[in-house]
DNA sequence: AAGATTTAAGAGTCTCTTGTCATAAATACT
DNA sequence: AGTATTTATGACAAGAGACTCTTAAATCTT
């Protein structure tokens, strides 16, 4: 698997709480209805939910009514930037034969098929915003 | 990462018998020798090469003068085979969001480009002989 | 036959990720 | 004020992957 099932998680809470946020931006989602509708631990959420809202991509309230919320426009949230508050330079740093010190003059033999692939991803990553997603999900009706 | 350790280990002892037998195809190759040079565990690298030999992909032969040699000639030998022997489908049957039951008419948001960097890099693997790698090493001097 | 070398097999350990829980802190409502 | 609701925090448990080690089996050499 290329994500941690964290960062998994956490992108599946945030594509959830920016649709959600189409139609009330300004109120909060409890953590507890995000963990019900994509079917995974509450507890666990909570705590990935807590790495998000740290790295200033969502904000969280408590009590009742509270919650979790985008921190800013899905327009202006890139994919990357959620898959770095979890795996941060673990992915697209990443290599597939894991030798030490590579650099582009003294490669691998896997190396330049690996750089191509993985900076395909990251271009996408770092080109699609929540609120482009959501879009396309109301179209649609993606999977989450 | 996208392959597990034992797959690198795998491919990276791959490689190294493969270019030992441009020279001599007969011979076996001591496994501690094979560690050495790659800076990996012995123990480990013993199990290892067992899923090798199991896959058929290498021969081994114990006592004196034993060790592992390819079990066909290079040429006949793709990337792929090496890694589904460790990580069978995880990888190329693997997706990004791990979702269950996923088709490509009830896609999650990022499957479309999942699937396409995916498939680019399978091909790659599955065009890729040890020879093709061995003869470029030749000419290169890759790291391994 | 005996001893040395080398892989095979299986049990065991370490570490990191994943997942759980109990308790505390903040907020709202009455 | 008191109670219910909801996130925050830190300790803990379970699982998986990576790694180690011991013993057995095969083979060679003398
Ligand atoms: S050359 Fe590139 S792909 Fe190969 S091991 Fe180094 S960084 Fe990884
Ligand atoms: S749609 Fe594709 S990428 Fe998305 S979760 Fe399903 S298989 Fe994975």
């Amino acid at each position: 698997m290329l994500f941690s099932q964290s960062c998994i998680y956490g992108i599946r809470a945030a594509l959830l709480v920016a649709i959600r946020s189409q139609k009330d931006s300004d109120s909060f989602t409890p953590i507890r209805m995000i963990a019900e509708e994509l079917n995974v631990s509450f507890y666990f959420l909570t705590k990935i939910l807590q790495t998000l809202t740290k790295a200033r991509i969502m904000e969280s309230y408590k009590g009742p009514n509270g919650g979790v919320r985008m921190a800013m426009a899905s327009e202006d949230i890139y994919l990357i930037d959620i898959i770095e508050a979890f795996d941060e330079d673990k992915v697209f740093d990443s290599c597939l034969l894991g030798l030490p010190g590579c650099r582009d003059d003294d490669p691998c033999p896997l190396h330049k098929e690996w750089k191509k692939s993985k900076g395909q991803l990251q271009k996408v990553f770092q080109r699609t915003s929540l609120a482009k997603l959501t879009k396309e999900a109301d179209r649609l009706m993606f999977r989450l």
